[in-house]
DNA sequence: CATTTTGTTGACTATTTAGTCTAGTTCTCT
DNA sequence: AGAGAACTAGACTAAATAGTCAACAAAATG
Protein backbone atom coordinates (compact mmCIF):
# COMPACT_ATOMS: atom_id res chain seq x y z
CA UNK A 1 0.00 0.00 0.00
CA UNK A 2 2.64 2.74 0.68
CA UNK A 3 4.52 0.88 -2.49
CA UNK A 4 1.64 2.90 -3.91
CA UNK A 5 2.45 6.20 -2.82
CA UNK A 6 6.01 5.50 -4.17
CA UNK A 7 5.19 4.66 -7.70
CA UNK A 8 2.70 7.51 -8.03
CA UNK A 9 5.25 10.29 -6.58
CA UNK A 10 8.67 8.41 -8.66
CA UNK A 11 6.90 7.97 -11.75
CA UNK A 12 3.30 9.55 -12.42
CA UNK A 13 -0.30 8.72 -11.37
CA UNK A 14 -1.04 7.68 -15.09
CA UNK A 15 1.82 6.54 -15.93
CA UNK A 16 1.27 4.00 -13.57
CA UNK A 17 -0.76 1.08 -13.74
CA UNK A 18 -2.90 -1.15 -11.89
CA UNK A 19 -0.40 -4.21 -12.99
CA UNK A 20 2.88 -2.14 -11.58
CA UNK A 21 0.83 -1.72 -8.41
CA UNK A 22 -0.01 -5.28 -7.93
CA UNK A 23 3.36 -6.15 -8.58
CA UNK A 24 5.06 -3.79 -6.12
CA UNK A 25 2.98 -4.38 -3.65
CA UNK A 26 3.06 -8.18 -4.40
CA UNK A 27 -0.21 -8.82 -4.07
CA UNK A 28 -2.74 -10.16 -7.03
CA UNK A 29 -4.68 -8.42 -9.37
CA UNK A 30 -8.11 -10.46 -7.68
CA UNK A 31 -6.96 -8.93 -4.66
CA UNK A 32 -6.55 -5.57 -5.87
CA UNK A 33 -9.97 -5.47 -7.05
CA UNK A 34 -11.41 -6.64 -3.88
CA UNK A 35 -10.82 -3.91 -1.90
CA UNK A 36 -10.21 -1.17 -4.90
CA UNK A 37 -12.53 -0.48 -7.32
CA UNK A 38 -10.02 1.95 -9.59
CA UNK A 39 -6.84 3.27 -9.15
CA UNK A 40 -8.79 6.15 -7.87
CA UNK A 41 -9.76 4.75 -5.46
CA UNK A 42 -6.57 3.11 -4.18
CA UNK A 43 -5.35 6.54 -4.42
CA UNK A 44 -7.60 8.37 -2.24
CA UNK A 45 -6.73 5.41 0.11
CA UNK A 46 -3.54 5.31 0.02
CA UNK A 47 -3.40 9.79 0.11
CA UNK A 48 -5.18 9.44 3.68
CA UNK A 49 -2.69 6.63 4.95
CA UNK A 50 -0.27 8.90 3.72
CA UNK A 51 -1.24 11.57 5.55
CA UNK A 52 -2.70 10.07 8.49
CA UNK A 53 1.12 9.03 9.13
CA UNK A 54 2.21 12.90 7.85
CA UNK A 55 0.12 14.82 10.04
CA UNK A 56 1.51 14.05 13.69
CA UNK A 57 5.16 14.85 12.33
CA UNK A 58 3.64 18.36 11.15
CA UNK A 59 1.99 18.59 14.64
CA UNK A 60 4.99 17.89 16.62
CA UNK A 61 7.06 20.35 14.50
CA UNK A 62 4.44 23.18 14.51
CA UNK A 63 3.65 22.47 18.49
CA UNK A 64 2.18 25.53 20.48
CA UNK A 65 5.37 24.43 23.09
CA UNK A 66 7.70 26.14 20.26
CA UNK A 67 8.39 29.80 19.89
CA UNK A 68 6.46 30.45 15.86
CA UNK A 69 9.27 31.40 14.21
CA UNK A 70 11.27 28.12 15.73
CA UNK A 71 7.98 26.09 14.33
CA UNK A 72 8.35 27.58 10.87
CA UNK A 73 12.14 27.19 10.95
CA UNK A 74 11.90 23.34 11.77
CA UNK A 75 9.38 22.28 8.80
CA UNK A 76 11.79 24.20 6.54
CA UNK A 77 14.82 21.90 7.44
CA UNK A 78 12.28 19.13 8.11
CA UNK A 79 11.36 19.04 4.28
CA UNK A 80 15.09 19.83 3.17
CA UNK A 81 15.87 16.96 4.91
CA UNK A 82 12.71 14.87 3.38
CA UNK A 83 14.14 15.59 0.34
CA UNK A 84 17.70 14.54 0.87
CA UNK A 85 16.35 11.20 2.03
CA UNK A 86 14.22 10.72 -0.62
CA UNK A 87 17.13 11.60 -3.44
CA UNK A 88 19.35 9.26 -1.51
CA UNK A 89 16.32 6.37 -1.77
CA UNK A 90 15.47 6.82 -4.96
CA UNK A 91 18.11 8.62 -6.83
CA UNK A 92 16.20 11.88 -7.67
CA UNK A 93 14.26 15.02 -6.76
CA UNK A 94 10.63 13.99 -5.98
CA UNK A 95 9.80 17.26 -4.39
CA UNK A 96 5.93 17.48 -2.64
CA UNK A 97 4.17 14.21 -3.19
CA UNK A 98 0.33 16.10 -2.87
CA UNK A 99 1.55 18.96 -5.43
CA UNK A 100 3.10 16.36 -7.72
CA UNK A 101 -0.23 14.59 -7.55
CA UNK A 102 -2.37 16.90 -7.82
CA UNK A 103 -0.88 18.64 -10.75
CA UNK A 104 -1.29 15.87 -12.67
CA UNK A 105 -4.69 14.75 -12.04
CA UNK A 106 -6.49 17.66 -10.62
CA UNK A 107 -8.40 18.61 -14.04
CA UNK A 108 -9.58 14.42 -14.09
CA UNK A 109 -10.11 13.04 -10.95
CA UNK A 110 -12.57 15.63 -8.86
CA UNK A 111 -12.44 12.99 -5.76
CA UNK A 112 -8.49 12.93 -5.46
CA UNK A 113 -8.47 16.62 -6.28
CA UNK A 114 -11.02 17.35 -3.32
CA UNK A 115 -9.03 15.19 -0.99
CA UNK A 116 -5.51 16.96 -2.26
CA UNK A 117 -7.08 20.81 -1.67
CA UNK A 118 -7.96 19.65 1.74
CA UNK A 119 -4.65 18.82 2.58
CA UNK A 120 -3.13 21.50 1.27
CA UNK A 121 -5.21 23.78 2.80
CA UNK A 122 -4.00 22.07 6.35
CA UNK A 123 -0.40 22.73 5.52
CA UNK A 124 -1.32 26.01 4.84
CA UNK A 125 -3.55 26.34 8.29
CA UNK A 126 -0.07 25.07 9.98
CA UNK A 127 1.47 27.75 8.81
CA UNK A 128 -0.85 30.85 9.73
CA UNK A 129 -1.09 30.02 12.91
CA UNK A 130 2.50 29.89 13.54
CA UNK A 131 3.02 33.46 11.79
CA UNK A 132 -0.34 34.51 13.81
CA UNK A 133 1.74 33.49 16.96
CA UNK A 134 4.54 34.91 15.97
CA UNK A 135 2.73 38.50 14.92
CA UNK A 136 1.17 38.08 18.61
CA UNK A 137 4.48 37.51 20.18
CA UNK A 138 5.95 40.92 18.47
CA UNK A 139 8.57 38.68 16.52
CA UNK A 140 7.45 39.74 13.13
CA UNK A 141 4.83 41.91 11.63
CA UNK A 142 2.61 40.09 9.85
CA UNK A 143 -1.45 41.77 10.76
CA UNK A 144 -2.58 39.51 7.99
CA UNK A 145 -1.21 36.29 8.93
CA UNK A 146 -2.96 34.33 6.32
CA UNK A 147 -2.23 36.72 3.40
CA UNK A 148 1.60 36.56 4.37
CA UNK A 149 1.37 32.67 5.11
CA UNK A 150 -0.30 32.26 1.54
CA UNK A 151 2.97 33.83 -0.18
CA UNK A 152 5.17 31.41 1.64
CA UNK A 153 3.27 28.57 0.90
CA UNK A 154 3.36 29.20 -2.98
CA UNK A 155 6.78 30.13 -2.60
CA UNK A 156 7.51 26.89 -0.60
CA UNK A 157 5.57 24.83 -3.36
CA UNK A 158 6.92 26.61 -6.03
CA UNK A 159 10.56 25.92 -5.09
CA UNK A 160 9.63 22.25 -4.36
CA UNK A 161 8.44 22.19 -7.56
CA UNK A 162 11.46 23.54 -9.31
CA UNK A 163 13.32 21.16 -7.19
CA UNK A 164 11.87 18.24 -8.91
CA UNK A 165 11.81 19.49 -12.10
CA UNK A 166 15.37 20.76 -12.27
CA UNK A 167 16.62 17.48 -9.95
CA UNK A 168 18.50 19.80 -8.27
CA UNK A 169 18.24 19.89 -4.61
CA UNK A 170 20.71 22.96 -3.92
CA UNK A 171 17.32 24.95 -5.57
CA UNK A 172 16.37 23.96 -1.95
CA UNK A 173 19.18 26.13 0.11
CA UNK A 174 17.87 29.05 0.16
CA UNK A 175 14.55 27.82 1.34
CA UNK A 176 14.76 28.97 5.00
CA UNK A 177 16.81 31.87 4.36
CA UNK A 178 14.43 33.50 1.85
CA UNK A 179 11.34 32.38 4.15
CA UNK A 180 12.59 34.55 7.13
CA UNK A 181 13.54 37.35 4.85
CA UNK A 182 9.59 36.77 3.58
CA UNK A 183 8.48 36.75 7.19
CA UNK A 184 10.34 39.96 8.01
CA UNK A 185 11.97 38.24 10.73
CA UNK A 186 15.40 37.91 11.70
CA UNK A 187 17.24 35.14 9.44
CA UNK A 188 17.92 31.85 11.86
CA UNK A 189 21.79 30.88 11.48
CA UNK A 190 22.42 28.19 9.15
CA UNK A 191 23.71 24.86 10.76
CA UNK A 192 27.35 24.60 9.07
CA UNK A 193 28.73 21.10 8.95
CA UNK A 194 31.49 20.80 11.26
CA UNK A 195 33.45 23.11 9.57
CA UNK A 196 34.54 26.59 10.89
CA UNK A 197 33.15 26.08 14.62
CA UNK B 1 0.81 19.66 -33.68
CA UNK B 2 -0.61 22.29 -31.21
CA UNK B 3 -3.46 20.25 -30.73
CA UNK B 4 -1.02 18.01 -28.87
CA UNK B 5 0.08 20.79 -26.13
CA UNK B 6 -3.62 21.10 -25.44
CA UNK B 7 -3.91 17.07 -24.69
CA UNK B 8 -1.02 17.23 -22.40
CA UNK B 9 -1.89 20.61 -20.81
CA UNK B 10 -5.90 19.83 -20.38
CA UNK B 11 -5.10 16.02 -18.96
CA UNK B 12 -1.40 14.82 -18.70
CA UNK B 13 1.42 13.28 -20.65
CA UNK B 14 1.09 9.81 -19.54
CA UNK B 15 -2.68 9.54 -20.24
CA UNK B 16 -2.63 10.80 -23.48
CA UNK B 17 -2.47 8.23 -25.59
CA UNK B 18 -1.06 8.32 -29.38
CA UNK B 19 -4.00 7.50 -30.98
CA UNK B 20 -5.91 10.13 -29.05
CA UNK B 21 -3.51 12.53 -29.96
CA UNK B 22 -3.62 10.97 -33.99
CA UNK B 23 -7.50 11.64 -33.50
CA UNK B 24 -7.33 15.01 -32.23
CA UNK B 25 -5.17 15.85 -35.00
CA UNK B 26 -6.81 14.44 -37.75
CA UNK B 27 -4.43 12.44 -38.50
CA UNK B 28 -3.32 8.71 -39.05
CA UNK B 29 -1.04 6.63 -36.58
CA UNK B 30 1.10 5.81 -39.88
CA UNK B 31 1.83 9.51 -40.53
CA UNK B 32 2.92 10.54 -36.56
CA UNK B 33 5.68 7.59 -36.80
CA UNK B 34 6.65 9.25 -39.76
CA UNK B 35 7.73 12.02 -38.41
CA UNK B 36 8.71 10.76 -34.76
CA UNK B 37 9.74 7.85 -33.38
CA UNK B 38 8.17 8.07 -29.97
CA UNK B 39 5.71 10.66 -27.37
CA UNK B 40 8.26 11.97 -26.41
CA UNK B 41 9.64 12.91 -29.27
CA UNK B 42 6.68 15.03 -30.35
CA UNK B 43 6.25 16.18 -26.78
CA UNK B 44 9.79 17.62 -27.38
CA UNK B 45 8.67 19.25 -31.03
CA UNK B 46 5.20 20.63 -29.81
CA UNK B 47 6.91 22.59 -26.74
CA UNK B 48 10.10 23.81 -29.59
CA UNK B 49 7.26 25.20 -31.01
CA UNK B 50 5.11 26.46 -28.46
CA UNK B 51 8.01 27.91 -26.69
CA UNK B 52 8.95 29.54 -30.22
CA UNK B 53 5.50 31.13 -30.38
CA UNK B 54 5.62 32.47 -26.89
CA UNK B 55 8.70 34.19 -26.61
CA UNK B 56 7.81 36.83 -28.86
CA UNK B 57 5.44 37.41 -26.94
CA UNK B 58 7.28 37.68 -23.63
CA UNK B 59 9.89 39.90 -25.67
CA UNK B 60 7.56 42.32 -26.08
CA UNK B 61 6.32 42.33 -22.74
CA UNK B 62 9.80 42.76 -21.42
CA UNK B 63 10.74 45.06 -23.97
CA UNK B 64 13.96 47.44 -23.02
CA UNK B 65 11.68 50.30 -24.41
CA UNK B 66 9.31 49.41 -21.38
CA UNK B 67 9.72 50.88 -17.88
CA UNK B 68 11.42 47.69 -15.91
CA UNK B 69 8.30 47.70 -13.70
CA UNK B 70 5.91 48.00 -16.11
CA UNK B 71 7.49 45.25 -17.74
CA UNK B 72 6.67 42.91 -14.45
CA UNK B 73 3.49 44.19 -14.00
CA UNK B 74 2.34 43.54 -17.77
CA UNK B 75 4.15 39.81 -17.06
CA UNK B 76 1.87 39.57 -14.32
CA UNK B 77 -1.27 40.96 -15.90
CA UNK B 78 -0.20 38.68 -19.10
CA UNK B 79 -0.41 35.42 -17.03
CA UNK B 80 -3.53 35.91 -15.34
CA UNK B 81 -5.63 36.80 -18.41
CA UNK B 82 -4.29 34.28 -20.36
CA UNK B 83 -5.27 31.42 -17.35
CA UNK B 84 -8.71 33.01 -17.91
CA UNK B 85 -9.08 32.41 -21.48
CA UNK B 86 -7.86 28.89 -20.52
CA UNK B 87 -10.24 28.61 -18.38
CA UNK B 88 -12.66 29.90 -20.92
CA UNK B 89 -12.14 27.47 -23.25
CA UNK B 90 -11.86 24.61 -21.16
CA UNK B 91 -13.88 24.81 -18.17
CA UNK B 92 -10.57 24.36 -16.03
CA UNK B 93 -7.73 25.76 -14.77
CA UNK B 94 -4.97 24.90 -16.25
CA UNK B 95 -1.86 26.52 -14.88
CA UNK B 96 1.28 26.73 -16.56
CA UNK B 97 2.56 23.88 -19.25
CA UNK B 98 5.77 23.94 -18.92
CA UNK B 99 5.62 23.21 -14.97
CA UNK B 100 2.42 21.03 -15.35
CA UNK B 101 4.24 18.96 -18.09
CA UNK B 102 7.77 19.18 -15.93
CA UNK B 103 6.42 17.87 -12.83
CA UNK B 104 5.19 14.77 -14.59
CA UNK B 105 7.83 13.87 -16.60
CA UNK B 106 11.24 14.91 -15.16
CA UNK B 107 11.50 11.91 -13.43
CA UNK B 108 11.28 10.05 -16.74
CA UNK B 109 11.85 11.36 -19.99
CA UNK B 110 15.61 13.11 -19.38
CA UNK B 111 15.24 14.76 -23.20
CA UNK B 112 12.25 16.68 -22.33
CA UNK B 113 13.60 17.41 -18.84
CA UNK B 114 16.41 19.07 -20.29
CA UNK B 115 14.23 21.30 -22.95
CA UNK B 116 11.79 22.33 -19.90
CA UNK B 117 15.05 23.34 -17.56
CA UNK B 118 16.05 25.64 -20.66
CA UNK B 119 13.08 27.37 -21.33
CA UNK B 120 12.35 27.74 -17.17
CA UNK B 121 15.60 29.34 -17.05
CA UNK B 122 14.80 31.81 -19.52
CA UNK B 123 11.90 32.17 -18.05
CA UNK B 124 13.73 33.83 -15.20
CA UNK B 125 16.21 35.42 -16.97
CA UNK B 126 13.37 37.48 -18.02
CA UNK B 127 12.81 38.35 -14.67
CA UNK B 128 15.92 38.97 -13.36
CA UNK B 129 17.11 41.13 -16.54
CA UNK B 130 13.81 43.84 -15.76
CA UNK B 131 14.56 43.76 -11.46
CA UNK B 132 18.61 44.60 -12.33
CA UNK B 133 17.37 47.32 -14.50
CA UNK B 134 14.69 48.25 -12.04
CA UNK B 135 17.58 48.39 -9.09
CA UNK B 136 19.49 50.28 -11.58
CA UNK B 137 16.92 53.24 -12.24
CA UNK B 138 16.19 52.91 -8.58
CA UNK B 139 12.99 52.22 -8.61
CA UNK B 140 13.74 49.58 -6.16
CA UNK B 141 16.67 48.13 -3.84
CA UNK B 142 17.68 44.75 -5.11
CA UNK B 143 21.64 44.03 -5.20
CA UNK B 144 21.28 40.57 -5.70
CA UNK B 145 18.98 40.71 -8.89
CA UNK B 146 19.20 37.10 -9.80
CA UNK B 147 18.00 36.00 -6.13
CA UNK B 148 15.08 38.49 -6.08
CA UNK B 149 14.23 36.78 -9.38
CA UNK B 150 14.23 33.62 -7.93
CA UNK B 151 12.09 34.45 -5.25
CA UNK B 152 9.75 35.49 -7.44
CA UNK B 153 9.92 33.19 -10.14
CA UNK B 154 9.22 30.81 -6.95
CA UNK B 155 6.30 32.07 -6.03
CA UNK B 156 4.44 32.43 -9.38
CA UNK B 157 5.30 28.79 -9.97
CA UNK B 158 3.88 28.04 -7.05
CA UNK B 159 0.85 30.16 -7.26
CA UNK B 160 0.00 29.08 -11.07
CA UNK B 161 0.32 25.36 -9.65
CA UNK B 162 -2.32 26.24 -6.75
CA UNK B 163 -4.69 27.64 -9.19
CA UNK B 164 -4.59 24.49 -10.95
CA UNK B 165 -4.91 21.84 -8.53
CA UNK B 166 -7.65 24.61 -6.59
CA UNK B 167 -9.28 24.66 -10.12
CA UNK B 168 -9.49 28.48 -8.73
CA UNK B 169 -8.81 31.24 -10.74
CA UNK B 170 -8.97 33.78 -7.73
CA UNK B 171 -5.93 32.49 -6.06
CA UNK B 172 -4.17 34.63 -8.78
CA UNK B 173 -6.01 37.55 -7.75
CA UNK B 174 -2.80 38.56 -5.46
CA UNK B 175 -0.21 37.50 -8.15
CA UNK B 176 0.21 41.54 -9.25
CA UNK B 177 0.34 43.01 -5.80
CA UNK B 178 2.18 40.58 -3.92
CA UNK B 179 4.61 40.51 -6.58
CA UNK B 180 5.50 43.94 -6.24
CA UNK B 181 5.11 43.70 -2.62
CA UNK B 182 8.41 41.28 -3.33
CA UNK B 183 10.05 43.38 -4.85
CA UNK B 184 10.12 46.07 -2.27
CA UNK B 185 8.34 48.58 -4.66
CA UNK B 186 5.16 50.60 -5.15
CA UNK B 187 1.86 48.40 -5.79
CA UNK B 188 0.84 49.51 -9.16
CA UNK B 189 -3.36 49.94 -8.94
CA UNK B 190 -5.90 47.91 -9.70
CA UNK B 191 -8.04 48.00 -12.93
CA UNK B 192 -11.29 48.24 -12.03
CA UNK B 193 -13.84 47.11 -14.23
CA UNK B 194 -16.10 49.80 -15.14
CA UNK B 195 -16.88 49.99 -11.51
CA UNK B 196 -15.99 53.09 -8.90
CA UNK B 197 -14.75 55.52 -11.64
C1' DC C 1 6.38 14.24 -68.75
C1' DA C 2 8.90 10.76 -65.90
C1' DT C 3 11.19 9.92 -61.71
C1' DT C 4 12.24 10.42 -57.18
C1' DT C 5 11.27 12.19 -52.78
C1' DT C 6 8.02 13.12 -49.39
C1' DG C 7 4.12 12.18 -47.08
C1' DT C 8 -0.36 9.42 -46.15
C1' DT C 9 -3.21 5.60 -45.26
C1' DG C 10 -5.41 1.79 -43.17
C1' DA C 11 -4.90 -2.72 -42.19
C1' DC C 12 -2.05 -5.72 -39.37
C1' DT C 13 0.48 -7.82 -35.14
C1' DA C 14 1.89 -8.26 -30.62
C1' DT C 15 1.58 -6.42 -26.01
C1' DT C 16 -0.29 -4.44 -22.37
C1' DT C 17 -3.97 -3.29 -19.60
C1' DA C 18 -8.35 -3.08 -16.97
C1' DG C 19 -11.46 -5.61 -15.02
C1' DT C 20 -14.14 -10.34 -14.06
C1' DC C 21 -14.92 -14.77 -12.21
C1' DT C 22 -14.39 -18.99 -9.82
C1' DA C 23 -12.20 -21.99 -7.02
C1' DG C 24 -9.57 -22.18 -3.28
C1' DT C 25 -7.32 -20.53 1.23
C1' DT C 26 -7.01 -18.39 5.60
C1' DC C 27 -9.08 -16.30 9.39
C1' DT C 28 -12.68 -15.75 13.06
C1' DC C 29 -15.93 -16.98 16.02
C1' DT C 30 -18.68 -20.29 18.41
C1' DA D 1 -13.74 -28.99 15.07
C1' DG D 2 -16.95 -26.74 11.85
C1' DA D 3 -19.53 -22.88 9.60
C1' DG D 4 -19.24 -18.73 7.61
C1' DA D 5 -16.82 -14.59 6.51
C1' DA D 6 -12.84 -12.38 4.73
C1' DC D 7 -9.43 -12.66 1.63
C1' DT D 8 -6.31 -14.54 -2.27
C1' DA D 9 -4.81 -16.59 -6.53
C1' DG D 10 -4.58 -17.10 -11.13
C1' DA D 11 -6.65 -17.91 -15.28
C1' DC D 12 -9.70 -15.55 -18.39
C1' DT D 13 -11.93 -11.81 -21.63
C1' DA D 14 -12.23 -7.77 -24.04
C1' DA D 15 -10.46 -3.62 -25.08
C1' DA D 16 -6.83 -0.43 -25.79
C1' DT D 17 -2.35 0.54 -27.17
C1' DA D 18 2.27 0.85 -29.41
C1' DG D 19 4.41 0.15 -33.25
C1' DT D 20 5.05 -1.97 -38.31
C1' DC D 21 4.37 -2.37 -43.17
C1' DA D 22 3.34 -2.26 -47.89
C1' DA D 23 0.65 0.05 -50.97
C1' DC D 24 -0.91 4.48 -52.45
C1' DA D 25 -0.98 9.72 -53.27
C1' DA D 26 1.14 14.28 -53.69
C1' DA D 27 4.84 17.23 -54.52
C1' DA D 28 9.04 18.33 -56.08
C1' DT D 29 12.65 17.84 -59.38
C1' DG D 30 14.99 17.17 -63.63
Amino acid sequence: MAAVSELFWTGSYDGTTIDQICQKAGVRKGSFYYFFDCKASLAEAALEQEWAAYRPKLDAIYSATLPPLERIRQHCEFSIREQLDLQKQHGCVLGCPICTLGTEVSTQEKGLQKKIQEIMSCGLRYLETAIRDAHAGGELKAPDARAKAKIIHAYHLGLMTQARIQNDLSILDDLTATTFELLGAPVPKKPKKRSGG
